[in-house]
DNA sequence: CGAGTGACTTAGAAATGTTAGC
DNA sequence: GCTAACATTTCTAAGTCACTCG
């Protein structure tokens, strides 16, 4: 980042955030039906807004929008073209390889093509096909295959691999590297890890030639309760049938959750209810309040009980169980490689939990069947089999997508996947572009951020507004926000769909002038609070955009995630609103690491200061958590521990102290080494506090920070991994297993002087 | 355009597994 | 060995964004 925008550090004060959630729902809640006809609202501030002058045009309330449109068109677009095709060369990747940015594009379908293809995965011969182009520029459909002696080798060496297909080292490596994780053991990768990142990526839109998979897990059919657990109604003692059952089940198994005390929940699952009752059963049972599932609750909680209790023995062999159907469910081959797949059991039936004011919770969630279920997987594989006596709802093959199993879900009626793991080749691909994607507009930041600037003062509502919104998204790392349909989901809001409400201005406040104080619930709707000085010029529009409007009404009427995103990727290919998130949480991580790490500290201050950098991000993102339950004693437990150390060293000094008094009394070789080794006593207990300490430091400042999210999502991971090999920190310390399976890309190609 | 949808990423909570300290 | 604390994994909801269709 360059100067003249720095993050406030309010964002980094964490005093000023809450995560006070709940009251903040309350203040919302009686609001909710006053913004039902939001799209109403939008199109009337349109027409009472439309005007693109000042607010002291005297006819602004009627400037129309036909005006507006007009000006649209001949204003800005179509550039578009030449800026894409100038972009497209623009970047490679540090490694030289030509990169791609965009995958989509191409409607002929591959396989189609080349037909030689079609028998890629029995008859390994056709080397030349795994060769996958990594450039598209002009990409006719048909990929140009370069050809290089290395990778020559590489497709020999795969072919080995695919002799012998077998889940990367799996359950070997859970005890051994798991125990050894921090000790030795280091970065060496096992020998047989392919590294897709060395070779060619398809550039037409193709995700894959070869898929093959052996469908998802089903829930585990109901098992009905033993009969002397007891249903009552008003009660009265009453068996219910089983579907009916069922479903009380799951009620029953909520019952300790804050969930089953509220209203909709309850509204919500009781309706639902009544649709699996007989007859007779929705006849009798008409009241929610006369239900007493206590028996049914009791019973699970002995049950899991019971489970815990099991003996060694048993769990064993549960877990060998589960082995099992990881092994034979739980990958697929796509284009000679065995790949993990990340959800490979379809999510059993029970209520839904949608997060914050959800008007859906305690809905049903139905029962997934082979029927609802559509296969996706390669002509020429062999197809998985439905259970028997079933059917699939579909098998496809269609290799411009990468998921393998997917089915609609009952609730919003959205479509559920299963898809690859983290580590894949897929997702790594992907991963790795979004940071190039965010590395190429830390090269043209500047130019943007002048762009909005100017804009500020655009004559156009429309053109302010979108230029107010990107600064926001820029200084705040607000996301898009989507319009979302109202009733469907929680009241949550982004950057594009903040309401005036959600806005203070405050002229003056605590010695800063321009202060907007921003109060909303974001995504899963955790609060975004945050009080931020901006530019007086920022300031002046947002009156002007709040002015004349009620709390519910949008505060950018004439902007959505569509208009901006279209502009975004004018400034530059493949740009959009997210990508400045991961930017600027790229840029800070890496910006803090450099002015928190000092060489001279040992690993474990190192670390502290990384986890602080990490938290700088987490900040910046809002991304928070409930503070641990057990949080307030775990950091009493702590406190002691510290205090304990601290009469330990005091207890070693006094006896590093006697015994040189004693040594110089004596003057004796077995003194002399008594003190040396007080000496060294001290060292360790002095070390082991200094430890404790900033391990309380650390986890006291992450009370209600989540560190995983940006960890996992918006930081470049070479960014990490060349830290780690500048400062000598063993990347296991930054990264755990499944991170390091993730990131294997990085943590092979970057080297220490690697630069976001 | 604008609504609807499909595919994919991002998200925190809950469940489960591991470890350290008694 | 037991258990509480902590770390990791799993789960699935909730976003983003491109595309299609009328």
């Amino acid at each position: 980042m360059s100067g003249g925008h720095s993050h406030n550090d309010s964002q980094i004060d964490s005093g000023s955030r809450h995560n006070d959630s709940h009251k903040h729902k309350d203040k919302y809640k009686d609001k909710e039906h006053k913004h039902k006809d939001h799209k109403k609202d939008k199109e009337r501030e349109k027409s009472k807004y439309s005007n693109s002058e000042h607010r002291d045009s005297s006819d602004k309330k009627h400037r129309d929008k036909d005006k507006e449109r007009l000006k649209l068109k001949d204003g800005s677009s179509d550039k578009q073209k030449d800026k894409h095709k100038e972009k497209k060369k623009e970047e490679r990747s540090f490694d030289g390889k030509p990169k791609k940015e965009k995958e989509n594009g191409f409607e002929s379908p591959f396989i189609k093509s080349e037909p030689e293809n079609d028998d890629f995965y029995h008859s390994p011969k056709h080397e030349k096909s795994l060769k996958r182009e990594r450039d598209d520029d002009d990409a006719e459909f048909k990929p140009k295959k370069i050809k290089t002696e290395e990778s020559e080798k590489k497709a020999k060496k795969r072919k080995q691999e695919d002799e012998d297909i077998k889940p990367k080292k799996k359950t070997k490596d859970k005890k051994g590297e798991a125990a050894t994780d921090g000790k030795k053991k280091g970065k060496k990768e096992p020998e047989e890890k392919w590294k897709w990142w060395e070779e060619e990526r398809y550039t037409d839109g193709v995700k894959w030639k070869f898929l093959e998979h052996k469908g998802p897990v089903f829930a585990p059919p109901y098992e009905p309760i033993p009969s002397n657990v007891k249903f009552y109604y008003d009660g009265k003692h009453m068996k219910l049938s089983p579907g009916a059952e069922e479903v009380a089940t799951f009620f029953a198994k909520m019952l300790d959750h804050e969930y089953t005390t509220k209203d909709i929940f309850r509204k919500n699952f009781f309706k639902d209810w009544r649709k699996e009752m007989t007859s007779e059963e929705k006849s009798k049972i008409s009241d929610l309040n006369k239900c007493d599932f206590s028996e049914m609750s009791e019973y699970f909680k002995a049950q899991s009980e019971a489970r815990k209790a099991m003996t060694k023995e048993e769990k064993q062999k549960i877990k060998e169980e589960n082995e099992r159907m990881l092994q034979e469910y739980g990958f697929c081959v796509m284009d000679n490689h065995k790949e993990r797949i990340a959800n490979f059991r379809i999510e059993p039936p029970g209520l839904f939990r949608g997060r914050g004011d959800h008007p859906k919770m305690g809905m049903l969630k139905r029962r997934i069947r082979p029927e609802d279920i559509i296969i996706n997987c390669s002509k020429d594989s062999k197809h998985p089999k439905p259970p028997p006596g079933t059917k699939w709802k579909e098998v496809r093959h269609d290799n411009k997508v990468t998921w393998l199993v997917s089915w609609t879900e009952n609730i919003q009626g959205s479509i559920k996947y299963i898809m690859l793991n983290p580590s894949s080749r897929i997702k790594g691909e992907k991963d790795w572009q979004k940071y190039e994607t965010a590395r190429r507009l830390k090269k043209c930041v500047d130019r943007i951020r002048a762009q909005y600037r100017e804009d500020w003062k655009s004559k156009e509502m429309r053109i302010r507004q979108r230029a107010v919104a990107l600064y926001f998204i820029d200084k705040l790392a607000l996301r898009a926000g989507n319009e979302k349909e109202e009733g469907e989901t929680a009241d949550t809001v982004g950057c594009c769909s903040l309401r005036v409400e959600h806005l203070t201005l405050h002229q003056e406040m605590d010695g800063q002038e321009y202060v907007v104080e921003f109060d909303f619930l974001g995504k899963d709707s955790i609060r975004y609070y945050n009080k931020v000085p901006v530019e007086k010029r920022v300031f002046k529009n947002l009156q002007l955009f709040m002015e004349d409007k009620e709390p519910e009404d949008d505060l950018f009427d004439r902007l959505n995630t569509s208009i901006l995103n279209k502009h975004l990727q004018e400034l530059m290919d493949g740009l959009t609103a997210k990508v400045f998130r991961t930017y600027n949480a790229s840029i800070t991580l890496q910006q803090q690491l450099n002015e928190l790490t000092t060489s001279e500290d040992n690993v474990p201050a190192k670390i502290l200061s990384y986890n602080r950098a990490n938290r700088a991000v987490a900040i910046l993102c809002n991304h928070q958590r409930a503070p641990p339950k057990t949080f307030e004693k775990s950091m009493l437990n702590l406190q002691t521990k510290i205090d304990a150390k601290k009469e330990q060293l005091a207890d070693a000094k006094r006896e590093l102290k006697s015994a040189k008094a004693d040594a110089k009394v004596r003057r004796d070789e077995k003194s002399k080494k008594a003190v040396e080794s007080k000496k060294k006593a001290v060292q360790r207990i002095e070390e082991q506090l200094m430890k404790l300490e900033v391990q309380a430091t650390d986890r006291e400042e992450n009370k209600q920070i989540a560190l995983g999210t940006s960890k996992l999502n918006y930081l470049d991971p070479r960014i990490s991994v060349a830290w780690c090999k500048k400062f000598g920190v063993p990347i296991e310390k930054i990264y755990n297993k499944t991170q390091r399976e993730k990131f294997a890309w990085a943590i092979d190609m970057a080297e220490k002087d690697y630069e976001f």
